[in-house]
DNA sequence: ATAGGGTTAG
């Protein structure tokens, strides 16, 4: 027997809003019902002449349903099947679980319709594996026969094949695998585990088809990023005459979305006009979610404009369409007006916590948190945790991020990833690194493409090419297909530890369409000293018309200015404002003043920063002082220092800079001055520190750091380096030493720097011979670099210094990079 | 008395 129930328009019409407003009219007058009766019965009264019958109906508050449950009990009707299955499904209805549970246990003689309402409670709630639970114990122990109402929720909780393959034989057993709603649901469950084909079979050889079906199948497609398959079963659907109902509509939207067709989408969008859907709530809300991935936010705003209802979904959809899309002002003052009328919900918040690390500001990072953790949503659901986490990790308040994280009881994939990133983006790499570790010790969360994102970064700022490369290995055996970002950063991180010629190899492998994976080589090619081919690859990237944004110009600045093509320099920074209409940044400024410097053309510089268009910053006269300190230009770099401390008195690098400048014309009471001068600001110096590589594990030292377990080796190879050192010539520099102490306590800081420690230690842990890898996140100090030049000698090693400007080779004493450091 | 297929996400 096939049963096709025509039960679905008029269910819909039932949960539409003149009903709902009759449910909440009802509730004030099913409230006060009980209480009345309540207050009668306390008084002596009987319960005779109820009308259960409407309490039932009308009760849609949990509030009123304990009332309505007083109620039953009082009037002895506890013992009644019939009643107490009604509260299990009251409150499954309202989703309440425990009082359903509750109420469910204390029922003597169930029946499938206790059963189904308490498998639907848990449903509802979320609470999957009880559901399927149940469902179980009901087939096992009650003895019972399922009806037609038993399989779709049960079908829907499932979370595993295997659940849905016993809970198919059920069906068979039973012989339920006629019916259309159970059978969509199965085509549904197999959709949700991949099973295509499985689920395909069911839907051929069904005899009679309902609109649930069709949808069922298409949409079971479209979840499970089976495009073209779903657009199949449309088309056939279209042949066989049937038409698209608001469901087919808002299934295929998204795909329409998501495989980048705006014009089917703006079809679909005619269709739902001509066919009366337009104001359908979940046509619009799908609408506008269309439009906002396409950045169409005019028409978004059109089609919210035009809603007859708004529901918190068309809230939510409208105002991610503005965060996302940059514009966090509009979408903030959105959400209040939200407020006014529908409550947010935690979708809300994720919009919201978006907003607030776009717009910044810690205070409304606080009530955000607030608000969310007020609610439990943090405890109860990964996502608003999540955003929280990402929030505070954007705003760089790293250790709120890592406090919320801490205290989530569910972590995903995602929760470690934004940590991972959070982590990684504020300079943090060994934290990040530690993260990425831990996470690998819960065999239960597998990283996907965001973790190599998040991590490779890590990675390639500390320059560990091992664990890069065991990371490139974990990405290729987990990813389906080869994705762009996780190229990008392969790229970076190849290309900063070393490697330019794998970095090269997978420039050519990844897809080119936008500027990042371009920037990505060229700045490679610019810290490896190769400012000329990153000139020819920025003119392919012209031709192959490729649009360059700034940090292009930054990556090709810095790699002329490293490479002394200040021709080069010029017409780069030329096509950048005329051809492009980029205007320069201070970074660009920076790099420009620091090309020119550095060719030894220091009153270009001035020039140049005399006339810029907005007020240069300490970075831009720091390059002009740097680049006095190379030529031994006093006098400029008196100017300049002036300069720069009326912006940024506090960064202890530049009084260094100033004093070596003085120091290298043996101007000795002007090195005492600056001394003066730097101790009695209170200085702000930002931690400088080295790593290698050695051995699969990052060793990471700060200047100075005496609690690394091998430190006392470290420290007895550097003294007996010293002592060949300065037997070969090599006289400490104490110009780089701003502590007013003793010249052998001078001695001892230089020696103490964080890139010393790091080559000491790779001399003493890496084999004989094989090259020293060490990176510093700020610039190499200038005695180091000399020194350096001192150790490749006596071990007869190749060390490779990177800093935060470039690559230096030093091989047999002599330094890639001429003595500009 | 109860049931299937639908929109938003870090």
């Amino acid at each position: 027997m096939f049963r096709l129930v025509p039960t679905y328009r008029s269910r819909h019409i039932s949960r539409s809003l003149p009903s709902l407003q009759a449910r909440c009219t009802l509730f004030s007058a099913s409230a006060s019902a009980s209480e009345n009766f309540l207050q009668h019965t306390s008084d002596g009264g009987s319960a005779q002449g109820i009308d259960f019958d409407g309490l039932f109906k009308s009760c849609n508050r949990v509030h009123g349903a304990k009332l309505l449950h007083a109620l039953v009990v009082v009037s002895g009707k506890a013992q009644s099947v019939f009643f107490s299955g009604k509260l299990v499904n009251v409150y499954a209805y309202l989703g309440d679980v425990s009082f359903a549970r509750r109420t469910f246990d204390h029922i003597p003689n169930k029946d499938v319709y206790t059963w189904n309402s308490m498998v639907s409670a848990y449903v509802r709630t979320g609470h999957f594996r009880e559901a399927v639970d149940c469902f179980y114990r009901f087939f096992l122990t009650s003895g019972l026969q399922p009806d037609f109402y038993t399989f779709a929720p049960v079908l829907k909780a499932c979370k595993n094949p295997l659940d849905g393959m016993r809970i198919h034989c059920v069906v068979l057993k039973f012989g339920f695998e006629w019916d259309v709603f159970v059978t969509a649901s199965l085509v549904h469950m197999y959709t949700r585990f991949g099973a295509f084909s499985y689920a395909r079979k069911l839907f051929d050889d069904m005899p009679v088809r309902d609109m649930g079906c069709w949808n069922a199948m298409i949409s079971g497609y479209c979840q499970n990023g089976n495009a073209a398959e779903a657009l199949d079963v449309l088309n056939e659907m279209r042949l066989e005459g049937v038409i698209m109902d608001p469901v087919t509509i808002v299934s295929i939207l998204p795909i329409c979305a998501q495989s980048d067709d705006i014009l089917n989408g703006m079809l679909i969008h005619v269709y739902a006009i001509k066919r009366g859907l337009e104001f359908d709530l979940f046509v619009s809300n799908a609408l506008i979610n269309m439009y906002a991935k396409f950045v169409k936010l005019a028409n978004a705003q059109k089609v919210f404009d035009n809603m007859v209802v708004r529901d918190v979904v068309s809230w939510n959809s409208i105002i991610a369409a503005y965060e996302q899309n940059d514009y966090p002002d509009r979408a903030l003052a959105l959400f209040y007006m939200q407020l006014t009328g529908i409550s947010p919900d935690h979708l809300t918040l994720v919009s919201l916590s978006s907003i607030v690390a776009q717009l910044g500001g810690s205070r409304s990072a606080k009530s955000v948190h607030g608000f969310v953790m007020r609610r439990g949503w943090i405890q109860k659901d990964v996502i608003s945790g999540n955003s929280v986490v990402d929030m505070y990790g954007k705003l760089g308040d790293i250790n709120s991020a890592r406090a919320v994280f801490d205290a989530q009881p569910v972590k995903d994939v995602v929760s470690w990833n934004t940590l991972i990133t959070g982590y990684a983006q504020n300079g943090l790499a060994s934290e990040a690194i530690e993260a990425f570790d831990l996470m690998q010790e819960y065999k239960e969360v597998a990283p996907n493409q965001a973790t190599w994102v998040g991590i490779l970064p890590a990675y390639s700022s500390v320059g560990a090419l091992r664990q890069g490369m065991r990371v490139h290995g974990l990405s290729i055996k987990t990813s389906l297909y080869f994705d762009i970002f996780v190229g990008t950063c392969l790229i970076d991180m190849y290309g900063k530890c070393g490697e330019l010629d794998d970095a090269m190899t997978f420039f050519y492998e990844v897809p080119k369409m936008n500027s990042v994976p371009w920037n990505a080589i060229i700045s490679c090619l610019g810290i490896h000293g190769h400012a000329e081919k990153a000139i020819k690859l920025f003119r392919v990237m012209r031709e192959e018309g490729v649009k360059p944004d700034h940090i292009t110009f930054v990556s090709l600045l810095s790699a002329c200015s490293h490479s002394g093509l200040v021709e080069e320099g010029q017409w780069c920074f030329n096509v950048m404002k005329e051809e492009y209409g980029i205007e320069p940044i201070l970074k660009h400024y920076g790099c420009m003043v620091d090309m020119f410097g550095r060719a030894g053309l220091l009153e270009m510089a001035y020039n140049f920063i005399k006339n810029m268009p907005i007020k240069p910053d300490a970075s831009v006269w720091g390059a002009l002082l740097g680049a006095c300190r190379i030529h031994g230009n006093v006098d400029l770099g008196a100017i300049a220092s002036e300069r720069l401390f009326e912006v940024d008195s506090e960064n202890v690098g530049y009084y260094v800079l100033l004093s070596n400048i003085y120091a290298n014309i043996q101007k000795w009471e002007g090195v005492d001055k600056v001394r003066t001068q730097a101790r009695d600001m209170g200085l702000r110096k930002t931690p400088g520190w080295s790593s290698i590589e050695a051995n699969n594990k990052v060793d990471i030292f700060y200047t100075g750091n005496q609690s690394h377990p091998k430190c006392e080796e470290i420290y007895k190879e550097l003294r007996s380096l010293n002592a060949k050192m300065k037997s070969l010539g090599y006289v400490p520099d104490y110009s780089f030493v701003l502590q007013d102490v003793e010249d052998d306590e001078k001695e001892h800081i230089l020696m103490s720097h964080s890139e010393r420690l790091a080559i000491a230690f790779g001399v003493l842990n890496t084999p004989p011979k094989t090259p020293i890898r060490i990176f510093k996140n700020l610039r190499v100090c200038g005695d180091c670099h000399n020194a350096t030049k001192y150790i490749s000698k006596i071990t007869e090693r190749e060390i490779v210094v990177r800093d935060s400007n470039r690559f230096h080779h030093f091989i047999d004493g002599v330094c890639s990079c001429g003595d500009y450091w």
